[in-house]
DNA sequence: TACCTCAAGATTGTCGACAATCTTCAATCT
DNA sequence: AGATTGAAGATTGTCGACAATCTTGAGGTA
């Protein structure tokens, strides 16, 4: 086994110079090293990255259908601008699409991935005793327990879906409102409930675990906006 | 105003030449001109459509966003070949979003768009009564109805999902396996306890019809992919 | 005869340049 | 002074050409 942490395609050097560009300006997006709103200039990015403009606009071009981009025809590109409203309706996307997931991963997911799942639980719960729950990799390891429900589902297109579409405005959210679980612990609890849930191969109880769990999440958001809304304001336009 | 039928973006020749090429080779892969698995050749669709390369390779990476075709580097992109599997798959994933909308519309469709969805439904059943079941404007109507479900709503996210990467897939399949409601009469019954449900403001009751209607649909489905397999082949591959 | 090698052809990836459109800013008119 | 119009600049859309890679087929050898 190799060293990397996370090897999502296939040889680093196989994959097209769009590809691997394409990834640097997510990484950058998702981030805020680009901020929200900012023109995507062609020709800046392409001496940026040393490439021309072919390439990157083919890079444009998928990171549109991630939508983090939108583009207007012979005007260009703009990082998008997330705004509230917006989150609380990726939460409810995530809570049917991940509940059937959960539905699904009751009754399809190989044994030897959920005791895999129990393991990453307790190196959660020994991250959350360390850091005493101000835990940081929280985050990540929020995000990689849901994808491994998800893959549990045995549904390639619900892979596609929370993958592709949904996977990297998450992420975006996160750097953005810094939103971690508030409460490590709650949520550790929550996630044993659904992995037992899984495990006794109950799909209703699952999936209605699982819906509670992104909903409560959901609810924390809102009260957490409604909390800053009037302090750091919020860009829309 | 025009007497356009549908004009689901702007001005019609606002639209890049991109966008254009791209519409038409999207329902060329939908009605089967573009047989499932063909090779997608870049010189040919240029010489096919009288573009160039560039505006070409762009709707083809549209293409691979709305998931009808497969890209592997330097290869070349492939029609998707359509499998039961993905199939059942997707409705799964519809079991889940539109059931979640449905949810969503019974809190906030506005009760204008609830009366213009009952009128949908008297059309459909006069189209039902003088077709006497045969109906084929039913298979344009049923993604009519589920289409403005969505809408209502009035969560953008929603609608982005089943409108950019699952729509097409959707059209695609039915126009492969001619998959029309085989008993319409049923689908029109479910599709007013819906719409009394949405009525009633009653988001559980609205979303776990839905559920119960697209599962139904899915069941169907099910058992004529059985009944047609050993007849028909699959091809997968 | 079957398998391996390699060369020719075609296709995809990339690049630079030109045309069409949008934005900006200054000059002019009311 | 403020608004409007026009031109200059920059940016996006499109095109043709070259390089890198893959596929295919013929030829030679075990």
């Amino acid at each position: 086994m190799t060293d990397k942490a996370v090897v999502t395609q296939f040889e680093p050097e196989s994959r097209t110079l769009a590809d691997r560009v394409c990834e640097k300006i997510v990484d950058a997006i998702v981030m805020g090293n680009i901020p929200p709103g900012h023109k995507i200039s062609e020709p800046e990015l392409a001496r940026t990255y040393g490439i021309s403009r072919g390439p990157l606009r083919e890079a444009i071009r998928r990171l549109e259908g991630y939508r983090l981009v939108e583009r207007k025809p012979h005007v260009g590109a703009r990082v998008v601008n997330l705004s509230a409203k917006e989150l609380i309706e990726i939460y409810h996307v995530r809570e049917a699409l991940e509940g059937m997931a959960c539905r699904l991963a009751a009754e399809h997911m190989p044994q030897e991935e959920i005791e895999d799942l129990r393991e990453l639980l307790d190196e959660h719960e020994r991250n959350i005793e360390e850091l005493d729950g101000r835990s940081y990799f929280q985050k990540e390891g929020d995000l990689d327990f849901h994808h491994r429900i998800v893959k549990g589902s045995k549904n390639e297109k619900m892979l596609e879906v929370l993958g592709g579409e949904l996977y990297h405005l998450v992420r975006m959210y996160r750097y953005k409102f810094s939103v971690s679980s508030s409460r490590p612990k709650r949520a550790l609890k929550e996630h044993r409930q659904i992995v037992d849930a899984i495990d006794s191969r109950d799909p209703e109880l699952a999936e209605m675990l699982m819906r509670r769990h992104i909903g409560a999440a959901r609810k924390n958001i809102e009260g957490k906006l409604n909390a800053t809304t009037e302090t750091k304001g919020d860009n829309h336009g």
